[in-house]
This record gives C-alpha cells, structure tokens and sequence, in this order.
DNA sequence: CAAGGAGGCTGATATATATCAGTTGCTGTC
DNA sequence: GACAGCAACTGATATATATCAGCCTCCTTG
C-alpha cells in the first residue's frame, strides 16, 4: 500500500483523530486511506483559486496555509489562516459550489486530498462526519461574523493588535515563548488586518515603541499581550 | 391539537419544505407539530440578545428580522436579514456556545421556536437535518466572507449600493415592481452597510440625483438597477 | 392645536487612513 | 563582491469618512 509506505496512514495521523474523520471505523479509514493523495506545497504556491470547482477537500497534513478573496481591483483580503489538522476546501464542495476563496502555501506544507466521491461514500456509512462538518462550518461562521463586525467598526489599530493576538493563538509561539510562529509579509499581515500595508507598517512600529511588541525583520515577539488585549479592545 | 386549531401546522406549512424539516416523515411532523411554540414579536422587539445562552432554534413563519452584533461602543452592525422560510438561531445551539448576535423583528414577525430536546430527537431520526443544516451553515459562511472581504475593501458607496441591491433581492419589491419591500431606518440601513448614519444618507441623496433611486421617506424605489450594479462593483 | 421628540437631513470640520514618492536595507545571483 | 530586485520603512499629502452642530419635518401625545 504506497500511501502507508511513505509514512502517512490515514488510521493513525492525529490529524485524522480531531478533525472530520474522528469515528470512523478500521474499514473506513483503509478505505480512505487507499483513497487519498498527499499533496506538497512549497511557500507561495496555490492549492486553488478563487471561482475553481472544487473536486474534493484537503486535511492539512502540516504546514501552514492563507484562505483569501481578491477584490475586483486585484487586492488581496486573507479571510481565514489553515494549520495543521485544519481541513481546507470543504464549504465549496459541499455546496456544489465555485470557491468563494483561493489558498496558498504560507511554507512547505503537506496534504491529505480527498477526493468528492470518497468523502461522499465515507459520509454515507458515518453520520460523524456530517455531525463534525456542522461543527467546523458553525466554527468558521462564528469567526466570519465576529471579524465582519470589526472590520465594520473598530479602527486598524485595535484590528492590528487582535491580529498579532489571533496570530499567536492560532500557530503559538517559538521555545522563547514569544516569537510569533509563522512567517508573514508585512503586506500579508496588512491583508489579514484589512488595511494598507504601510498603515500596518506604521502600527507595528507605534506598537514597538509602546513595549508591545519586540521586531527583528519578519519574527515578532509579543512581549506585553495584556497590552495587546487591551488595545484590542476584547474585554469590553 | 392547539396549535393545529391557531391553524399553524408544521405538516402544511411551506416554509417547513424548504427550510430545515423539508423532508420528515409524518410522525416527525406530528411530533414537531406538538412540539414547537409559536412566538409573535411586534416590530422592535428582540428575539434574542448577543451572549444569551439557546434553547432552541427559530424559524420564520412570516416577518422580517435583522441579526446583529453591538461593538464595544454599543454600535450595532446588521450582520445578516432574515425573511419567511429562514431560521435564525442554530448556530449557537448546535455549537453548544452563546448567541453570537442578536436578532430583532423589523416589523410584525410570527416565528416557531422548537426546542433543542425537540431538534435532537428529530436528528437522531432524520439524516436530511444534518443535511440541511450544512448547507444553510455553508450559504451563511460564503455570506459572511465575502460580505467581511468587500467591508475590508469597497469604500462606502459601493458597499451602499450593494446592499440596495441585497435587500431587493432578499425581500422582492412591491406592486410597482420597484419600492423595496422592506422598511428600515437611515440609521439601520447604515448600520448594514457598515458605516455611519449621516455619510449613508448623504450617498442615498447622491444615488437619488445621480437617478439610480427614488426616495419618500422610508420608500426606496431602485429605479436604475443596472447603473446600481456597476456602482457596487460586482461585475468585476 | 401646541409642544416635544425622534428621525432625517445638511454643512462644517476633524481625523483616520490611503496613497504617492522616495530611501534604506536585505537577499539572492552572476 | 557588485548589482539587481524586492520588501520594509518613512514622510508628505490627499481623500474618504466620521463626527459635531444645527435645522427641519413629521409624528405623536396631551
């Protein structure tokens, strides 16, 4: 069985254990398993596109991804960051549906494909997967509302810091316990916060001089999070 | 049967073969029938407030609503409509979390309250629930994240005629085949387009001598619903 | 009918943020 | 190591939008 020579059986990757495929049972993961294909990504290259079909979902194996939208004048919004275990592409394809948003590789990154009509045989024999697909959608609807609202009233400041702390929650932090465990250009970072990429420039830099935040070039360590929070305005 | 006598019965009712429970057995519709309450809201009155814990899910019987989120400054932001047929309310419950927003009638609104022991015990009984619910959750998501990219990116005035454009198709126009069917205050139709009260009415009276629009007072014709259109950038 | 209040509207102004232009500094390449 | 190319950064300026203040109009209510 090639997919078990290379070192990633579906019946025993973590991944599989917290994310769609929580309960299956033995058959169903060798049948998945079977089903599969590994996907690699280096930095920067694109899983899919904007206003694709999609022909099935991805679990991310391990890496880190961007989910974004372009506006009509080409500018890009990052809506959404994938990690390991995250599973990537669904909502399109189960609404028999265009993509909404394209994805990228953020660095190298492996996936688990899974193609329509083995996700549609597998969701036959186990209503689980219907049961942690409503999760997930209801998960990602939460955020989406959340962080429509902030873009629709609070400054890029406050944006900026919720970010930083968005950041740190979602891909945690280097041994020091402070540095930032991803790697983003300050514009994907603008993308992210839904600003300029000079207006984020100049907030991170404000955000350095207040003791913050500490940065040496791409690596941000947040130094002071309960300044963050508060800046952010999430306790309110 | 009660609620068989107010004449609202769930087997009868079209909003049930479209929305969540379109595809129940009669002994499921009999038991939903015995177990759902109607409530009545008077325009104004608030269904639910953000950070509430659910009890059971909502489905319009006739009215319209408004889902909103109060930022920290008690600023409201519509983050969605609800008209006839849809069900407000689910997310939370089926999350196990608190209400994400909250929702209030815009004008005389009849809506079914079914309960969550109710729901769950339909569930374990019909798979087409789960179904349903992902893709109301899956619209709802593709929503949210463009509606979150176009507040990231559009300025005011094309985000103004879009949702001109949104609430004539979600609530259809009167008799002359214009007037939007639906009656919001200025500040409302601010607090959905994502801005403040006087920069949209100020875009309203542009729209109006620029003839893309008729205004009396809360009546809104689209007269020009092309030049609408190119104004909010959705053909690009 | 008068009074009061709320929502709608307009003008003036303030401010946050985007845009434009230019400099610096890093990185990779021949 | 020199050069090109690009990202990061900074300053100046423009602009969109919010805010503030005031007025008008409609609607309610006594």
């Amino acid at each position: 069985m090639e997919n078990d020579v290379c070192g990633y059986n579906c019946k025993t990757c973590p991944n599989c254990k917290i994310s769609l495929f929580s309960d299956l049972e033995d058959d169903d993961f060798d049948f998945l398993n079977m089903e599969k294909n590994m996907v690699q990504l280096h930095k920067g290259q694109v899983l899919f596109l904007q206003d694709m079909k999609p022909h099935g979902l991805y679990c991310v194996k391990k890496g880190k991804l961007k989910v974004f939208r372009r506006g009509s004048d080409g500018k890009e919004h990052i809506v959404r960051l994938a990690n390991d275990a995250d599973v990537i592409g669904y909502r399109a394809l189960i609404s028999n549906d265009k993509y909404n948003c394209g994805a990228a590789a953020l660095e190298e990154t492996m996936l688990c494909y899974v193609p329509r009509q083995a996700l549609e045989k597998l969701m036959e024999r186990n209503i689980s997967i219907y049961k942690k697909m409503i999760q997930l959608l209801a998960g990602d609807l939460k955020d989406a509302e959340s962080k429509m609202s902030d873009l629709a009233q609070k400054p890029v400041r406050e944006r900026a810091a919720e970010t930083l702390l968005m950041l740190k929650h979602k891909y945690g932090v280097m041994d020091d316990g402070q540095t930032l465990n991803v790697t983003l250009s300050r514009e994907e970072m603008a993308n992210l916060v839904g600003t300029a990429t000079e207006s984020f420039i100049r907030i991170l830099s404000d955000f350095r001089k207040d003791g913050m935040i500490d940065v040496d070039h791409k690596k941000i360590k947040i130094v002071d999070e309960e300044a963050l929070h508060l800046t952010a305005h999430l306790y309110d």
